[in-house]
DNA sequence: CATAATACATGGCGTGGCAAGGTATGTCAA
DNA sequence: TTGACATACCTTGCCACGCCATGTATTATG
């Protein structure tokens, strides 16, 4: 697991949007999803990531609603809104420039279309 | 240029020490090549790079000595220690791991082998 | 002689991840 | 039933660090 809090700050937004895009839908669930989805490699703790969705909801890029799972909870369901979804599209396109340099910079492996 | 200073603080580190394992030598110099390496893309300010140059030397991965060039100004040049080479490579490491797993989850071109 | 480029440095501001702590409910085994 | 655990939300304080602005010198240039 990446333990080095500084690659976090750069990555989170996006990851958690795209999580969102993708389906995942409340708090509880959406860390999950980080942690499923980067193999174990990322993780969002409560502590940043309720106050990161808080951001995102109020920038008007998620809209927020209070349901109850079968269950009986009480959940707090995120979308994303139209100005999300743009916001989403620019950040993954921030980020494929700047781990793109990066990676050049470092000597990593090129990114590119891999063999078929 | 990527304006946001949160995708910086995960990669300044690496790319300031790789830099300097290239040849870059002293602040100004690293500062130029951080522009040039990048193609524009990355800017570390003075603001931002003397104290991330303190910082690495007070960690003990990289040593300084003050130089006159030959137009007669003062220059501090760094190197890397040994230490400094390890973290570098550590760096390189957990960077490489990092932008792999976020390149996925975004839908980032695969990083791979590009096809000779 | 003025302006720009070179070269270093620092202080205050704001952002945001993290640790720690808090509240509440549902499930399930002993 | 009770106690432990998972689920589900939240917030506060700490601290690190990029950025802006500013300061100080020296050299080059027009």
């Amino acid at each position: 697991m990446t333990q080095n809090p500084d690659l976090l700050r750069g990555a989170l937004e996006p990851v958690v949007l795209e999580l969102i895009a993708a389906g995942a839908s409340y708090g509880y669930e959406i860390a999950r999803a980080v942690e499923e989805a980067s193999g174990g490699e990322l993780l969002a703790q409560e502590g940043t990531l309720y106050p990161a969705l808080h951001r995102l909801e109020k920038r008007g890029y998620l809209r927020a609603a209070w349901k109850t799972s079968p269950e009986g909870r009480k959940r707090k369901h995120y979308h994303l809104t139209g100005a999300g979804r743009r916001y989403l599209e620019n950040l993954r396109t921030e980020w494929a420039a700047f781990s793109r340099t990066v990676n050049r910079i470092l000597g990593i492996a090129h990114v590119g279309i891999v063999c078929p």
